[in-house]
Order: structure tokens, then sequence, then C-alpha cells
DNA sequence: AAACCTACTGAGTAGTCAGTCAGTTTATTT
DNA sequence: AAATAAACTGACTGACTACTCAGTAGGTTT
């Protein structure tokens, strides 16, 4: 049983991430999520001392909920090329089903709160590795990491932006197409 | 010879376009923009009814230098191979050259005054020919054209924007190697 | 039942915002 | 040189901003 203090708190979460990712940090007034949250607009700053406070905690949760779908599904024994098409396709389903997380995170790696480097947000260990260990085991071309992570990442975020803003379906085929033609693109 | 109406209109354009790269959209006043240009606060309100205003003929401008780039090094006879590595190589080096370019169309693609799809703000004709081409003739794999277009302008997009925000550095062989890749993980 | 504490309220504060406008300067025409 | 028009100025306005704080409600402890 959460307390009432826990319930305030995910809502206000839950009214900022959907606030944040229709209209952007700054086009969305602290007052606005306390109303959506159904408070009253001084329980926010009760809850978090500054606006930059809430959102570096939506950052950190979702970036933990990101880790915890990859390390799920993780088989550390099937060969590298599988778990590459495992992770990326992961990365990208969660995407596809949660359209805000990549929108605030989009959003956040612009402002400058962030600090890591671009792909870094999404790039949990899990997908690192596995980029790092094709490299290594030349599974896939000796070609810089910034340009591995630019064609591993690149179409996942740009078909799930897609997906999240313009709301064009994606379906299991093309999640497979997507994911099978960036190892295809990569590979020795 | 310049007017000097036409010189305050392009001091704002390019003080803006400065501005909203580095602090984005909502965080950049009116007012920096005029005093970064070197003119009254008002003054901005005489070219431009609006901020709005502002940034749509900011993003027509750059629409358009995009277009003529591409137009400018397309050669119809080349087969179409040749062709997507030309255009979409100078399309990546445009983004290179000029990363505040990249860094607006961004914003201005997740803000609510884009009404086109995802990658149409950089997809002009061209760039849509040949993809549409290539597909036609199957010289690319029969998938949609939705993921067609983020293998494509995904990783260009990616790798472009970690140079406009972190400084990496990406030499001819990195734009050869990303490029290059996008083709081979599309192709049939 | 008194004292205490946590969660919450919402009017209030100081500051910023896009946009206005009466008036001034500069350029062009007559 | 007078008249007209175009370009520009910057103080101003009302609306909005993040954030504060004195006060309140309800539960728990003593």
């Amino acid at each position: 049983m959460k307390s009432k203090k826990e319930n305030t708190h995910t809502a206000l979460l839950r009214a900022a991430l959907a606030l944040f990712a229709a209209q952007g940090f700054d086009g969305t007034s602290t007052a606005l999520i306390a109303k959506q949250a159904g408070v009253a607009s001084g329980t926010l700053f009760f809850h978090f001392a500054t606006k930059e406070e809430l959102i570096n905690q939506l950052f950190e949760e979702i970036k933990l909920k990101i880790e915890n779908v990859l390390l799920e599904n993780y088989q550390p024994s099937q060969p590298v090329h599988e778990r590459f098409i495992q992770g990326f396709s992961a990365l990208l389903r969660y995407f596809l089903v949660n359209p805000q997380h990549l929108q605030f995170m989009e959003q956040y790696h612009f402002s400058p709160l962030s600090t890591c480097a671009l792909n870094d947000n999404y790039n949990n260990h899990v997908l690192k590795n596995i980029l790092h260990e094709a490299r290594e085991t030349s599974a896939v071309k000796d070609i810089p990491v910034q340009v591995l992570h630019a064609l591993a990442f690149g179409p996942i975020v740009s078909l799930a932006k897609e997906h999240a803003t313009r709301g064009c379906t994606v379906d299991e085929a093309m999640i497979h197409a997507t994911i099978t033609a960036c190892w295809d693109g990569m590979k020795t």
C-alpha cells in the first residue's frame, strides 16, 4: 500500500512526463503540472526543490526502467549477433510502447541539464558492451565507436520518434527489418 | 549592395539561429535576439509579426539552403547507388559544417509549429526520389518507406548531432563509413 | 486531550515574457 | 528644402513564470 506522499509524488512525475513530452520543458509550467496531478501549485515544491530536480528525477527513473528492460532479456550465452538483435529490438520496442519516454529523453539530452555523451542516455552497459564486443571480435567492421553508435541507435531513435510524434504504426516485421538492416550495415 | 532593412533582417535571423541552437526556442527571448543583432527590442517586431514567424522564416531559409546544396551536386546520369552515397554524404557534410542548422531543424521538428512528417524536414525531393527509385528498382530491400527513411536519415542525424552538441571530430573516412553502412544495410 | 508532525494549500512576490506604440531618426521623393 | 515615407527606438503593458510561506487538515504519539 502506497503512502499518500508516494501517491502524490508519482502523480506529479506522471503529469510532468505527459506534459513535457507534449509541450516541452520550458513550455510546461509547474502550476500546470500540479493542476494535472490534482494538487495545489505549492505542493510540487514540497516534493521537489526545483523544477530542475523534478526533471532530473524523471530522467533517472526512465533511465533505470530502460536498463531493467534490457537486463531482463539479456542472455550472455548467445552469440553476439543474437544479442545485438535481441537487445536493440528490445530498446526499439520499449520506445514504441513508451513514446513519452523517448520524447523526454531526447529533450533531456539536448537541454543544458544533460552532461553525458549523446547516446549514453539510452546506452546502458548492456548495449554498450554488445557493440564493444562485436567490434573487438571483428564481428562488425573496424570503424570508430561514434559511427557504430550512430548506425545502431540512429535508426531506432528515428523510427521511434516518427511513431511518437506522427503516430505511424510500426509492427514486429518493421522492427525486425530495422534492426537486421542495422546489423547488416555494420557486419564485416 | 544590401539595403539597411535587409541587413537588419538577416542580422536578426542570424542572431536568432545562434541563440536558438544554443538555448532553444523557449529559452531565447526576443529581447535577447534583438540585442545580439544590435537593434532595439521593438525592431524585431517591425521585421517579424511574431516570434513564431521569425522561427518559420528561419526554417524556410534553412530548408532552401539544404535543397540547393543537394541539387548542386546531383548527377541524374549516375546509377542509384552512386547517387545515394553522393546525396546522403552531402547532407551529412552539410550538417557537420552547419551544426546550428541541424539543431534548429531538430527543435523545429519537435515543436508544435512543424506539421510535416519527420524526415520531411531534411528530406527534399532529391533524397526522397533516390530512396523511392532504389526501392522500385529493387536495388534495396522491399521494406516500408518509414523504415528506409529511418535507416538512411537516422545515422546521419545521430552522428551530426553528436558532432554538434559534443564537438567530436568527424572526418571524411567516418562520413564514408557511415553512408556506406547505411546502404549495405538496405541493399538487396 | 494536548502536543506534534507530515502533507498540503493557495494567495502572494519578484521577475521575465512577447508584443505595443508614440515618438525619433534616416532615407527618398517632390 | 520641404514633405513624405520607411526604419527604428525603448519605455511600457498585461500575462505569465518559478518559487515562497503563513496557515490548515488529519493522523500519530505522549
